[in-house]
RNA sequence: GCGGGUAUGGCGAAAUUGGCAGACGCACCAGAUUUAGGUUCUGGCGCCGCGAGGCGUGGGGGUUCAAGUCCCUCUACCCGCACCA
């Protein structure tokens, strides 16, 4: 055996793995299955530190799941619709799909050396007309199952990308792509009922104990649930229609704090008002202009106008409350409706004080007193509280007895009725763009809108567009939109929306498991395989995508394309950290900061002797140039040392720091297995201490701890404890055919993390096949128990001394032992011994 | 504002879940080999102290024979949501 070259090994093994067939996925009844997936990428054209670290943890997996004899599912695939693909065309000319194409073929060939486990023959991209075909039919079949409406809405526009965006895409008032202001339009839209699905979605959380519990927590907060009472006010001089104003309250145990009643702009109300008062328009519109730019609204003041309409307290007719119209109620929510009550809440608690509006308490304080509140006091379990001011006798624990005691009593009285209100949205999907999956519908004048037909699916996207002017260029075709009503055969225009491309993750798991069926889905594949039992991508996606999945999921099962076993699409999910850099920055003349590339950066200091600034490790970033490209390690280590790094160190959920030295390192540790491996035999003969029988127990302590970790998704400590078995190794002085047993164990525990060093050790070492088809290896128990241990002594708590006694020994024997020893009698100096702790195999504690 | 998390050597971290704090790696120091340098090998490496020893897991308090781990409290930083009635 030669010199560690990786290069040689690394396309030689590849293409062994490749033509014996290794990773292409089987139905196979006689074995358990397991399905890994990783978030699959957006094309980009180059592969990042990201990719390499979250396909190698996946690989890990399904490495090890395959040696443990289950049939693996690896596939990979390209979320290949969106919009930088039309960026680049209007950037750059050229075609959106050939960019993507060439993107993807680029990226494949980046990944291939990396010598991932994954069955290729599965592949597909989302703009292939064979997938986003398959997805219109689904589509349709959503349509006749009533999970998909359309309707007019006011919507998130992006004035710069020139669309429709989701709620979930909206950050901070800006578009989450474009980071432009968006703006409120209204437009006809396509919208999932996913907020049917609200109170499923939050229950079924529960059931998901494989996930990160962060991740669980963001989609409950997401969905937001509230419980609380809506009811109807009775109003006075409000116009025809109006006589009757709904309401939602969390708080219905403080409605005898009520001393207003104020109405979103875009309430129904306050839009008939802004029609025949110009007061009111004007004042509306200064609330839309207003706009929900994260800043504007942290200094928007409360905001409001007296209608002059006036509402009926439901426990007090003789009680009038005023109406405003307010800048801070959202029509969103509830029924953008209000009742104010400023004593408790804080917003109220502003609005009512800057228009002058009375602050009724509805608490009594538990001394009696009733001080005039200077800001919203808002009790949940605050022991001051005795009880609600008329709820009587009720005594308040909590906030949400009160509520429940309230809502009770409400409906008691005929006062409105309990409602569970959710924070959730329908999902919005239409997009104003070219590159995504067309809607399958078609505009009839005589039909209206009717789903395309099947037999005419895919709607394919038309080649021949331009990007010259911002807009949708599907609506500008000459021809594209004209077609037949699949209905009438009438003359008929095709709908020029295209899909949220969220659409397009929300089932390509699904689509993985039979990705050429003619259908979506093939029942027996997507029985045998759904669901994917290991999911393992970034925190960013722990709302919109995962959300949206799970709801497709459930969507599929309505329509037949996904068994209800599969309801919930991701039994674990892993969340993995990002790749961080230094970052090196210089100043140019005009003091602006200058990046330099690690490559270019020397003990702190550029070719030219300058020094550079140093600035923490943040995630890799192409503006900071804080970047290091996968391909120069692999063409300077190769693809096993870039794994061995990526998944060294730091635990897998949080970030992990490149560093050269750190990379260097992993090489070099690579190249001393290899070195170790090819001298068995001529291993010198004066090494002292680890013979046959402590190689042996050694290996079966790397085993079981290798494994233990592996499973625990702790593979910085399966790679810690990798490094103890080498030096134990290096320092063995057994006899080949332990060595030997010793060296091909090892390459089998590497395996997951690096197969290509793994296979040519195992080969060189007498391995029978593949490596990567070998069964995983099994600890003998017999051979991890210790039968001698070291027992550290304490006196009152301090370490002592230590004695070797044999692992069983009866507890009196090692009181007595413990006891005689020289250092403890020493410690002791004769005082008398109060109480002796003797745990088995752990410690002993003498307290004097 | 609401919700969640984190805090251990110069650095990344580990600690069988209440039982020897710092495994493993990086960096650093010393020595050997070789070289022009890197490489390779051996040893050292929490802090104070010549030493015996003392101190030490963000700060303070507590429970316990024993606390990084459990309880109370404070601080700092990070993340998510945010006018959600």
């Amino acid at each position: 055996m030669s010199r560690y070259d990786p290069k040689l090994i690394e396309s030689k093994w590849q293409a062994a793995w490749d033509a014996a067939g290794v990773f292409t996925a089987r139905r196979d009844p006689a074995k358990p299955k397991y399905y890994v997936l990783e978030m699959f990428p957006y094309p980009s054209g180059r592969i990042h530190m990201g990719h390499v670290r979250n396909y190698t943890m996946g690989d890990v997996v399904a490495r090890y799941k395959a040696s443990c004899g289950f049939s693996v599912l690896h596939p990979m695939g390209w979320d290949a619709f969106g919009m930088p693909a039309e960026n680049a065309a209007m950037e750059r000319g050229g075609h959106p799909k050939d960019w993507t194409y060439s993107n993807i073929a680029d990226m494949r060939a980046q990944m291939l050396p990396l010598g991932l486990s994954i069955d290729w023959s599965r592949e597909f991209a989302t703009c292939d007309p064979e997938y986003y075909g398959q997805q219109q039919s689904m589509f349709i079949d959503m349509m006749a199952a009533g999970l998909v409406y359309r309707k007019a809405a006011v919507v998130n526009w992006d004035p710069v990308d020139m669309t429709v965006l989701a709620n979930e895409q909206v950050i901070d008032g800006k578009g989450w792509r474009s980071n432009a202001p968006v703006e409120r339009r209204e437009l006809t839209q396509w919208f999932f009922r996913i907020s049917d699905y609200s109170g499923e979605l939050l229950a079924a959380l529960d059931g998901l104990k494989d996930w990160p519990e962060k991740v669980r927590l963001m989609q409950a907060n997401w969905i937001g649930q509230s419980r609380g009472l809506q009811f109807a006010f009775t109003t006075t001089g409000a116009p025809d229609g109006f006589d009757r104003l709904e309401v939602y309250t969390t708080r219905p145990d403080t409605l005898l704090g009520a001393s207003f009643a104020a109405i979103s702009p875009d309430h129904p109300l306050a839009k008939h008002l802004e029609r025949h008062d110009p007061a009111v328009a004007e004042f509306v519109a200064e609330c839309r202009r207003v706009g929900t730019s994260a800043e504007a609204l942290e200094t928007a003041e409360k905001k409001g106008m007296d209608t002059g309409i006036r509402v009926l307290h439901p426990f007090d007719n003789a009680v009038e409350l005023p109406v405003y119209i307010a800048n801070f109620i959202l029509m969103d929510y509830g029924t953008g409706a209000i009742f104010g009550c400023p004593a408790h809440d804080a917003r109220d608690f502003e609005f009512a004080t800057k228009y002058g509006l009375p602050i009724p308490s509805v608490f009594v304080a538990e001394d009696g007193e009733d001080a005039p509140l200077t800001e919203a006091f808002v009790p949940m379990k605050s022991e001051r509280v005795r009880y609600i001011r008329g709820f009587a006798g009720a005594d308040v624990q909590t906030g949400e007895d009160a509520v429940a005691a309230a809502i009770t009593l409400c409906e008691a009285n005929g006062v409105g009725h309990g409602v569970t209100n959710y924070r959730l949205r329908d999902w919005g999907i239409s997009r104003q763009r070219y590159w995504g999956c067309p809607i399958p519908v078609v505009h009839c004048e005589a039909c209206g809108v009717v789903p395309e037909a099947k037999e005419n699916l895919p709607v394919e996207l038309p080649y021949d567009v331009t990007f010259d002017i911002p807009g949708n260029p599907l609506d500008r075709h000459p021809t594209w939109r004209n077609c037949t009503c699949p209905k009438c055969g009438a003359p008929a225009r095709r709908e020029t929306d295209t899909m949220d491309t969220f659409m397009d993750s929300s089932w390509y798991y699904a689509r993985f498991t039979s990705p050429h069926a003619a259908t979506p889905t093939d029942a027996d594949d997507a029985a045998y395989w759904m669901n994917v039992d290991q999911y393992i991508g970034g925190i960013e996606h722990a709302i919109l995508h995962l959300l949206y999945s799970r709801f497709f999921a459930r969507a599929m099962r309505v329509t037949g394309h996904l068994p209800a076993s599969a309801i919930e699409p991701f039994n674990a999910l892993f969340t993995q950290g990002m790749v961080t850099h230094e970052i090196y920055k210089t100043t140019d003349a005009n003091g602006r900061p200058v990046y330099h590339l690690p490559e270019d950066v020397t003990d702190g200091r550029l070719a030219d002797g300058t020094v550079v600034d140093i600035i923490p490790s943040a995630k890799m970033s192409k503006s900071k140039k804080n970047v290091v490209d996968p391909m120069n390690i692999i063409a300077a280590f190769g693809a096993d040392t870039a794994r061995w790094f990526v998944l060294s160190d730091s635990p897998p959920e949080r970030d992990v720091e490149w560093t050269a030295s750190g990379a260097e390192a992993s090489y070099k540790h690579l190249a001393r297995v290899w070195t170790l491996c090819s001298r068995i035999g001529e291993m010198p003969a004066d090494h002292a201490g680890i013979g046959d029988d402590d190689l042996l127990r050694a290996t079966a302590r790397a085993v079981a701890e290798v494994t233990v970790a592996i499973d625990g998704f702790a593979f910085n400590k399966a790679i810690a404890k990798l490094y103890e078995f080498t030096n134990t190794l290096s320092k063995a002085n057994a006899s080949t055919p332990a060595m030997k047993h010793a060296i091909r164990t090892l390459a089998q525990l590497m395996q997951p993390m690096t197969p290509h060093i793994a296979e040519s050790i195992w080969t060189y070492q007498g391995g029978t096949g593949l490596c990567a088809q070998a069964p995983w290896p099994v600890a003998d128990p017999a051979l991890l128990v210790q039968d001698t241990v070291i027992l550290p002594i304490q006196i009152n708590g301090k370490r002592r001394a230590e004695i070797s006694v044999p692992a069983d020994m009866a507890a009196a024997e090692v009181e007595r032992i413990a006891l005689a020893n020289e250092d403890v009698i020493k410690f002791l100096a004769g005082q008398p011994v109060k109480k002796l702790i003797v745990v088995p195999g752990r410690i002993v504690n003498v307290v004097v």
